[in-house]
DNA sequence: TTATAATTTTGTAGCGATTTCAATAATGTA
DNA sequence: TACATTATTGAAATCGCTACAAAATTATAA
């Protein structure tokens, strides 16, 4: 709770009630969860949460740099708190989003040599390895 | 024309004059437009085009695998008729999307390696070489 | 050709995600 | 305590997209 409190004000955030349990969601569940399965899981403990403190907080975190946003697919947003450049692989078959690391320094990439690089999302869709098994079961 | 309608043909689509039209305009634009971008240019040709039959038609070209989607925005899906493994970079200056090379077999991931890839997707944001120049030039 | 069936396009209505905005609540300051 | 600032809330509005049924087009059969 502390460190999440200093995390915010590091970040020129005052740190509230609110700003506080969804930084800390967002840490503890490592879910990529969307706006809606946040304020799912947290109106069970603020019961007056209200979906727009949600998504104010979000773009809060966002444009102060401490979460990032997942676009893997495209009528769900989902937030990660964990800002290092690293993957997400999105299962098509049990929808879970895992993250992977990946050699962002030897990415050789061609054509666009000269441009600044901000930041770099890397989205992989396919069947994950429980599904691959459960689906070798059944068969 | 030939082409393009054989090209529909080929992936199970039956060329009608919107379909066609809808393809040309991606296979001749590269700018990864959206919907909204392909119902502005082409009601000029097709005074009654609906926003629905781009939707439509960009859905089913996504199925039949000759479209694909770019989700380098949350708030704005393109789309692309290249359907070949590439990236994106997205100019945060001047919002263009250009296409590069990067290269796919070399791409080392760890924590997902026995997971099966069926798409792979990878965006870059930041500044384009001509909006850099323009900065330049300004100060 | 003509009648009928199947497919495609269109426009309206509806839905879900997100934003806007004004009122209320909470917090900070003199 | 009084006042100012900031944060939260909830209702209404907006936006992108989908569902659906009617109209238009195209294909098929007699």
């Amino acid at each position: 709770m502390k460190t999440i409190s200093k995390h915010l004000t590091d970040s020129g955030i005052k740190p509230s009630y609110q700003r506080i349990r969804i930084l800390t969601y967002l840490m503890e569940n490592k879910n990529h969860p969307t706006v809606e399965m946040i304020h799912k899981e947290l109106v069970n403990e603020i019961p007056t949460l209200s979906k727009t403190t949600v998504y104010n907080t979000l773009k809060q975190f966002v444009e102060k740099g401490i979460t990032q946003v997942i676009n893997i697919e495209d009528n769900e947003t989902r937030y990660d708190a964990d800002i290092s450049t690293h993957g997400h692989f999105k299962c098509l078959k049990c929808n879970k989003v895992y993250d992977f690391k990946f050699d962002n320094k030897n990415l050789e990439v061609s054509d666009i040599e000269d441009f600044d690089f901000f930041q770099t999302h890397l989205y992989i869709k396919g069947i994950c390895k429980n599904c691959k098994y459960l689906l070798n079961i059944k068969n």
